[in-house]
DNA sequence: TAAGTATATTGCAATATTACGATTAATATT
DNA sequence: AATATTAATCGTAATATTGCAATATACTTA
């Protein structure tokens, strides 16, 4: 094993693929509801900035902050600044990648017979 | 407000859409590659029991236990009981169903302007 | 019936996540 | 220059998640 701690918290990541690792990554990003929020004014408005979220969501500024880190972080937005601001929008290559991790694993099931598993 | 604590680590789920709190409950049912691997692994056999994951993932059969448990209370997996062993597969309506719920999100992005974001 | 097999649940420890106030750093305005 | 605005970071508190040993429960087999 690599890790020295005894039965805990931390995902052992070790042990599965690198699709794996990243599908669920990926999928991590979008696992809460103010990260989806943020995700779909993004898409309506195609650019932002933290202050207009603040009054979308009702969250605090600290807490919209981290929750476009996170997603900065996975790379699914980016953020270009604009003097005091930071303008916030989709980075489309990377969206479309992560739209092809998710949607392949979706997309998988079609393949086989739906009716030979237990119904 | 509906909650009585202050400022702590539980999802204000109240201030979100019932999409935006479904999507974000789909995601985090794929946030982790056990699960991911689990789903993996039920795509390519179409069904399997809990000793079959225990072997397949090396992860303690308590641990498969509880990652089997969150897949079947999102709906994406179900489980029929054979003797003493549970049968698990994919639910294919739920399946259908959060797979349109994600693939919505991701496929929005593609009726915008690409080059209107900050680049 | 007793021992074995398979899975779920409980209890616990460690880490992760969520949220926000306060502060910091940087730009903008007066 | 002094003040205001904007966003990131820090510190802290509370809850959630991950993982496993031990136990409980249910079925199977000898």
């Amino acid at each position: 094993m690599q890790y020295t701690y005894m039965h805990m918290g931390v995902t052992k990541s070790d042990l599965f693929t690198d699709i794996q690792n990243e599908i669920a990554a990926a999928a991590k990003a979008l696992a809460h509801p103010a990260r989806v929020a943020i995700i779909q004014y993004l898409l309506k408005t195609n650019a932002c900035i933290n202050g207009d979220l603040v009054q979308e969501l009702g969250l605090a500024q600290a807490t919209i902050s981290q929750h476009l880190r996170e997603l900065k972080e996975i790379g699914i937005i980016q953020g270009t600044i604009d003097g005091a601001r930071v303008n916030y929008c989709i980075n489309p290559g990377r969206w479309k990648e992560i739209q092809q991790q998710i949607g392949g694993l979706f997309d998988q099931y079609q393949k086989n017979d739906p009716n030979s598993c237990c119904s």
